[in-house]
DNA sequence: TCGATATGTGACTGTATAGTCACATATTGG
DNA sequence: CCAATATGTGACTATACAGTCACATATCGA
């Protein structure tokens, strides 16, 4: 109950964030999300846009993305609309990215100096 | 080389960054990159971070860290003290989930009439 | 109704990755 | 020099995931 490792909230925000990392992590999916962010578009738009690949790939993709809640969609008739939902990218954003950005400013002196004082890896 | 999908340069950021995806999308990972916000740790402290798992797992993360240039370390006689790098963060930031702030006023709304007016996949 | 169109899905392959074990190397202190 | 400490690494297993193929279902228009 006491443990070392955060409160179980911050373990469920963990856990329920990682389905969005997971779903980012692969460049198909950012590229799907970017063409997203110009509205929303049809399944079959979305398989056109990347001819490399197969229909059956493209809607892979939507569905990791629809199961991270980054995609939302709405079948209309014979058509799906996939509408992009920027919250979770906001979350991330707010609960982990925003963290980082005084680090920003502070860790490159530091950083700078370390690569001046001792050799670091290349 | 005139292709359609975007300049190299934007190719080339792509793929520079897509090691850093495939980084954070990792919570263990994630959870190094926290411990080092508070200041560079050595080896031999985060692998103690981590008694769930080997050392050698903690090392490989460390390793995927270092590749992606989240991590940069230094070796002081026989500690390996590991360094928090903000830069990729920053660029992903930058480059990346800003383009998404817009959205996030905008698309709530269409997404909520979007529940409304039809039913969508849960 | 019937064919064309748009999407859904089970089964499969290849590859990447997490994680482990055993062993190797390097550095410090006595 | 020697033992303890800190880190490096090759080889292996298990699992997850990207991507494909064939086939199935559902909807629209004529």
């Amino acid at each position: 109950m006491d443990e070392a490792a955060g409160t179980s909230k911050e373990v469920d925000h963990e856990l329920e964030m990682d389905g969005v990392w997971k779903a980012l992590s692969d460049p198909t999916r950012r590229r799907i999300l970017d063409l997203l962010r110009d509205g929303p578009r049809t399944t079959g738009d979305l398989v056109g846009a990347f001819p490399e690949m197969t229909r059956f790939g493209v809607m892979k993709h939507l569905g990791v993305l629809e199961e991270a809640r980054l995609v939302i969609s709405a079948k209309q008739g014979r058509v799906k609309w996939n509408h992009l939902n920027p919250m979770p990218l906001r979350q991330i954003y707010e609960r982990w990215v925003s963290k980082y950005e005084d680090q920003w400013a502070g860790s490159l002196a530091r950083l700078k100096r370390l690569a001046e004082t001792d050799e670091h890896k290349e």
